[in-house]
DNA sequence: CACCAGGCAAGCC
DNA sequence: GGCTTGCATGGT
């Protein structure tokens, strides 16, 4: 068995940070699959974005990554654990792989990892795609930082962080009108009141199991179970959350169920006993990736 | 114009 | 409990 992390090659040169022999990793796969809003394709092979206070644009060609005007500080600080680097994704596709559906869906986003993202951006950025699409989502949150986040400077560009529940917990939807979120907006509020206080925390959120986390997090208005189960898996890195979301259920329709109409309980059931504790979601992931690149349920579903 | 988008809360029974 | 409806905004 090889181990991505035991195997790569981490080289410091010049200001960039250049790493060879990475396995299962792939850019396009990591920023298209759902899990993040705040990274974009700035060039052949390039995504440039905002994490944890820092910019980064991160290139990557066939035998290297490249993290580009970056500390080695700021790797091994930041993005090491951010693209989850300490992770063996070789042995849990391999797990996977006993699935069909799997082994298929793998071909397309076998370069997935699952980002360990900032769980309070994870948790405002999935109450902004409650019934909302993946493009107006990122305007949204990008417009949340530019009105409300930090400025950085990385490369000569300015950037914004996103801001910080405290600055958020002090607006009012008033405030909160020129990032053009909705009905949302109120649930912003309620979630930033609630970081702030202390009554909920990564710290504490991080300690309970997924049932008493989903919750607690569910406290939260505009949070339901499938939103709680976003936050699981991308804030707290909780990968036995398997969220349902209208792309995951007509893959799975489609996949498992031969096409038929299936409620979402009964899907999130079929999935937990199929994929168990750990694997759902790598392999919602997976699935989500491949459903988007084959554009199930709609006019191009007949590829599969 | 209607319908939908990574749903959810509130109001019904 | 389960089921229905309204919700802001923007794209097709």
């Amino acid at each position: 068995m090889w181990y991505t992390y035991l195997i790569m090659e981490i080289i410091a040169e010049k200001s960039d940070i250049i790493i060879h022999g990475a396995r299962d990793f792939d850019l396009t796969h990591i920023f298209e699959c759902g899990q993040c809003f705040r990274w974009n394709r700035t060039g052949e092979n390039e995504y440039t974005g905002t994490a944890k206070g820092h910019a980064l644009t991160i290139s990557q060609s066939a035998d290297e990554i490249v993290f580009h005007d970056t500390p080695e500080r700021v790797f091994y600080d930041v993005w090491y654990d951010y693209f989850d680097f300490g992770t063996d994704y070789g042995a849990i596709k391999e797990r996977l792989s006993d699935d069909p559906v799997m082994r298929e869906a793998m071909k397309y986003g076998g370069g997935i990892r699952i980002l360990n993202q900032d769980l309070w951006e994870t948790v405002v950025s999935f109450i902004i795609s409650a019934s909302n699409n993946i493009p107006r989502i990122k305007g949204i949150v990008e417009r949340l930082c530019a009105a409300y986040g930090e400025e950085t400077v990385y490369r000569g560009d300015v950037y914004y962080t996103f801001p910080a529940a405290e600055r958020l917990s002090a607006l009012s939807r008033e405030d909160l009108g020129v990032i053009r979120a909705g009905f949302r907006d109120k649930y912003i509020i309620d979630a930033a009141g609630k970081f702030h206080s202390g009554e909920l925390s990564a710290q504490g959120l991080s300690k309970m199991t997924s049932q008493d986390a989903k919750k607690a997090l569910m406290t939260i208005s505009g949070v339901g179970n499938k939103v709680a189960n976003c936050i699981l898996l991308f804030g707290l890195h909780r990968t036995d959350a398997f969220p349902v979301d209208v792309w995951i259920k007509r893959i799975m329709e489609y996949c498992y169920f031969g096409g038929g109409k299936r409620p979402i309980n009964e899907i999130s059931a079929f999935a937990e006993d199929k994929f168990g504790k750990n694997l759902g979601g790598y392999a919602q992931q997976y699935l989500f990736f491949y459903a988007r690149e084959n554009k199930i349920g709609t006019d191009r579903e007949d590829v599969l």
